[in-house]
DNA sequence: TTGATTGTTACCGG
DNA sequence: TCCGGTAACAATCA
């Protein structure tokens, strides 16, 4: 579930809900209680995302910085309480909401100096407006990496996740082994335009859309894909490959998504 | 019980 | 330094 969209989506919610209030922090697994008490009764000033990020920024410029990884959910509810559903180990709780985090990779408290360090890690995050794709484009083209892994390497550009990976390159009719160093500054800004369109499209729909037809229409239709997951290719009825890049599953039609030549 | 999954980091070796 | 490979960890669901 965790793309940037998700993670985006979370912040500017829990932001609305949370901002300026004093909220009770608990960790009803016991898993993260010395964090949890370190927050508890403090005043949370606001929530932000980074790349699949979250930061909930405390006073004192303490913050808990979440990171859901491949399992993790954050849920908001309404109140009253009613009893957590399964790991949740942490509990934020106002006078109107909670919010649940289950099962994340990363759950910390972090001051100032850490959450410079975050931001340093992290490459630029298609969905936020003080992001500089310039950087992103430079540390694209010095390397000889696949272009479909080096959009998902979330220090180089962040956001994007396995899904959008391969539905934002079939979109382009970019081949997810063209090398960073052969891609062009046109077809960077490609990808990027595209990313940073769909992600925003997923945060509005909390879904991962990405077929024209469902773009445009009004309809509530869940996960929309082109190639992700399937056989064949909706543009042309050839053949979808499935590939692994890192470890992780990728599609590629290489009748829409030439490799040129001269790439090995 | 098994396997798959929208993620990331640490460590080692070439 | 860069890159590939491997393991580890996280929780849930079919």
């Amino acid at each position: 579930m965790p793309e940037g969209h998700t993670i985006h989506r979370a912040a500017r919610d829990h932001r609305r809900a949370f901002s300026g209030q004093k909220l009770s922090v608990t960790s009803p697994q016991g898993r993260f209680s010395e964090g949890a008490s370190l927050l508890d009764s403090k005043s949370c000033e606001t929530v932000e995302a980074i790349g699949k990020h979250l930061l909930y920024r405390f006073q004192n410029s303490s913050a808990l910085h979440v990171h859901l990884g491949l399992f993790g959910r954050v849920r908001k509810n309404p109140l009253p309480l009613k009893p957590p559903k399964g790991a949740v180990r942490v509990r934020l709780v106002s006078k109107t909401h909670y919010v649940d985090i289950n099962g994340p990779t990363i759950c910390e408290v972090i001051d100032q100096s850490g959450v410079d360090a975050l931001f340093k890690r992290i490459g630029p995050d298609v969905l936020r407006a003080d992001a500089n794709p310039e950087i992103s484009f430079q540390k694209i083209q010095r390397s000889g990496l696949p272009i479909g892994q080096l959009i998902m390497d979330q220090s180089i550009m962040a956001g994007i996740g396995n899904i959008y990976r391969t539905e934002i390159l079939w979109r382009q009719a970019i081949h997810p082994e063209i090398p960073g160093k052969a891609i062009s500054r046109h077809t960077f800004d490609r990808i990027w335009d595209d990313a940073a369109y769909l992600l925003a499209i997923g945060m509005k729909r909390n879904a991962i859309v990405t077929v024209d037809a469902h773009l445009f229409s009004k309809k509530r239709s869940g996960e929309k894909y082109n190639i992700f997951g399937t056989v064949s290719c909706p543009k042309c009825n050839g053949d979808v490959r499935r590939l692994e890049i890192n470890k992780r599953r990728a599609f590629v039609c290489d009748k829409c998504q030439p490799l040129p030549k001269h790439v090995s």
